[in-house]
RNA sequence: GGCGGCGUAGCUCAGCGGUAGAGCAGGGGAAUCAUAAUCCCUUGGUCGGGGGUUCAAAUCCCUCCGCCGCUACCA
């Protein structure tokens, strides 16, 4: 039986440019992704873009374009950050495509027929100014005595014809689900937030808005469009297929993970699963937000102009340490600091002393000293090849528990144990020492040495995935043998290896 | 206001009932295969303040101080 994993990202919203928050959050998910199909599973990875909504028909007017030349644009701008940060998405779905107009409206329409949606009257405080609605308590005393949005706005009474969805009919429901399904939501102080939020109590949610007209339209009452969210969080049943459930990628449906920023954890842990239940539909089995990202101890803001565009971050350190960092440096689901003094030590200390000069100084000796052959495994192997080559061959489990988790920095710092144990053993071993009084023995411990680096590049090559191809490539493993399953077949002794060339240069401060 | 969380070595954090841990940074030594990288040893903390429970408390309870998150339609 195939063992199916679906992933997704979060689709972005198109109103601005990628940063690195989008960039962590794509990171991640091809992370998991490829350690999935590493470990056998048949995998959908899927990312895209949120193109409707009045905040993008606002955006492309100060553009000066239409709002699909405008969202073609955007969109095609997150394709591009996507694929240079290496995701191995296997669709990129855009919710102005036909398909998931069609999904939506479907979506919809069963909705209606299973009477989770009516007519009412959507009524607030509305600023035209902001073009938002405030609450009660949002509203702030005007000079005058009257009412005023926080930004200072005047606001008025409106009331609008809207479509709502039942969601306070299914307050009691959610409880149980997320009773029965601890895991559901993670991390836990995330869970803790949303059953109080559910608790204290579910209104009906408004899901059409009449006073915009970019979206996808109300089946049988075009005046409206669908509510951004409800036409969001579809695109992850649309690119299953549905509601074909003929399509072959139907099997993946429900979706193991949906990964999120916290700022959007509701309405992937709350709306969404209701909706889906509503509509007959099996709910995703987990949803997991992460924290947010500062620059150098500040809020990322526009008016700071601290900003970063993640493909700058390439340009000037590559994507893979890059890659590293974002996961390495703070625990998934904790708010982090990126900070160029931190990614530069870590670049530095991890991967170009500890890892990359452990594999050069292995692999010099081999060329030098073994004919660039790799050498025969040890005939009688001592307590320290035996406790060495065990710790490293337990990686793979270990690594699959902390990833089930999502404890990315756990799963690295794992691996870094036996990167150091690794060079422990090469400073105590000293086969350039044996090299004189015992060359056998030095063969034998270049090649402990070798087998756990090809476990080392092989369980990093999710999440470092060019750099640890040319470490596999200079370890002589070929590209068929790079899976976890192909780790249990050792390598054949005279495999002859190329010439050793660093893989992870240290990084010199540009003068 | 309500609900929840955090405050542990210079820095980032782990530990969550049995007399303080890791990485980085600092100090000393070894080695010289290697990207002057590595290895070994080591200096740092009355675990935010106070009170209580317990044979025993970072670890449980109370309280005070300081931060932070959520509190409905806003990626």
């Amino acid at each position: 039986m195939t063992k199916r994993y679906y992933i997704t990202t979060p689709i972005y919203y198109v109103n601005g440019a990628p940063h690195i928050g989008h960039a962590y959050t794509t990171i991640a998910a091809d992370v998991l992704a490829r350690w999935k199909r590493l470990a056998g599973y048949d995998v959908f990875f899927l990312t895209g873009t949120d193109e409707h909504g009045q905040k993008v028909e606002k955006a492309a007017a100060e553009a000066g374009l239409d709002p699909q030349s405008f969202t073609d644009r955007v969109a095609a701008d997150f394709r591009d950050m996507a694929a240079r940060m290496g995701a191995s998405n296997d669709d990129f779905i855009r919710t102005t495509e036909p398909r998931h107009r069609h999904a939506c409206s479907v979506l919809w329409q069963r909705l209606v027929e299973r009477g989770e949606i009516y007519l009412g009257e959507y009524q607030g405080w509305y600023a035209v100014r902001d073009e938002a609605f405030y609450n009660e308590s949002e509203l702030v005393p005007g000079p005058d005595g009257t009412r005023l949005a926080p930004s200072g706005a005047p606001v008025e009474w409106v009331r609008e014809p809207s479509y709502f969805f039942r969601l306070s009919a299914w307050q009691d429901r959610m409880l149980a689900f997320y009773a029965e399904n601890p895991d559901f939501i993670l991390p836990l102080s995330r869970r803790n937030e949303l059953l109080s939020f559910v608790r204290t109590g579910l209104s009906d949610l408004s899901i059409s808005r009449a006073s915009f007209r970019w979206g996808i339209p109300v089946p049988g009452d075009p005046a409206h469009v669908m509510y951004v969210w409800l036409d969001a969080l579809a695109n992850y049943i649309t690119a299953a297929g549905f509601p074909d459930e003929a399509d072959p990628r139907w099997a993946f449906w429900p979706a193991d993970l949906h990964l999120v920023g916290k700022e959007i954890a509701r309405f992937h842990a709350l709306y969404w699963p209701a909706f889906l239940m509503a509509a007959g539909l099996a709910p995703p089995k987990r949803v997991f937000a992460h924290g947010w990202w500062t620059v150098e101890g500040e809020k990322m803001s526009k008016s700071l102009g601290n900003v970063i565009d993640p493909r700058d971050l390439l340009a000037r350190f590559g994507l893979d340490p890059v890659r590293y960092f974002l996961l390495r440096e703070v625990p998934f689901g904790n708010d982090g600091d990126f900070s160029r003094r931190a990614l530069i030590t870590r670049m530095n200390v991890e991967l170009a002393n500890d890892l990359g000069n452990l594999a050069q100084r292995s692999l010099s000796l081999i060329a030098r000293h073994c004919a660039a052959t790799l050498p025969a495994l040890p005939k009688s192997p001592t307590d320290a090849d035996n406790t060495l080559l065990s710790a490293a061959a337990a990686l793979p489990r270990d690594l699959a528990g902390a990833l089930d988790r999502l404890a990315f920095s756990e799963a690295l710092d794992e691996i870094w144990k036996i990167v150091r144990a690794a060079n422990a053993y090469i400073d105590h071993q000293a086969p350039w020492a044996l090299r004189r009084t015992d060359p056998p023995r030095m063969a034998a411990v270049l090649r402990v040495l070798a087998d756990v680096l090809r476990i080392i590049a092989t369980v990093l090559s999710p999440f470092m995935p060019e750099s640890m191809a040319r470490m596999l490539d200079q370890l002589g493993v070929p590209p068929s043998a790079r899976d976890l399953a192909a780790l249990a077949v050792p390598l054949p002794a005279g495999t002859p290896l190329p010439p050793p060339q660093a893989v992870f240069p240290r990084f010199a401060e540009p003068a």
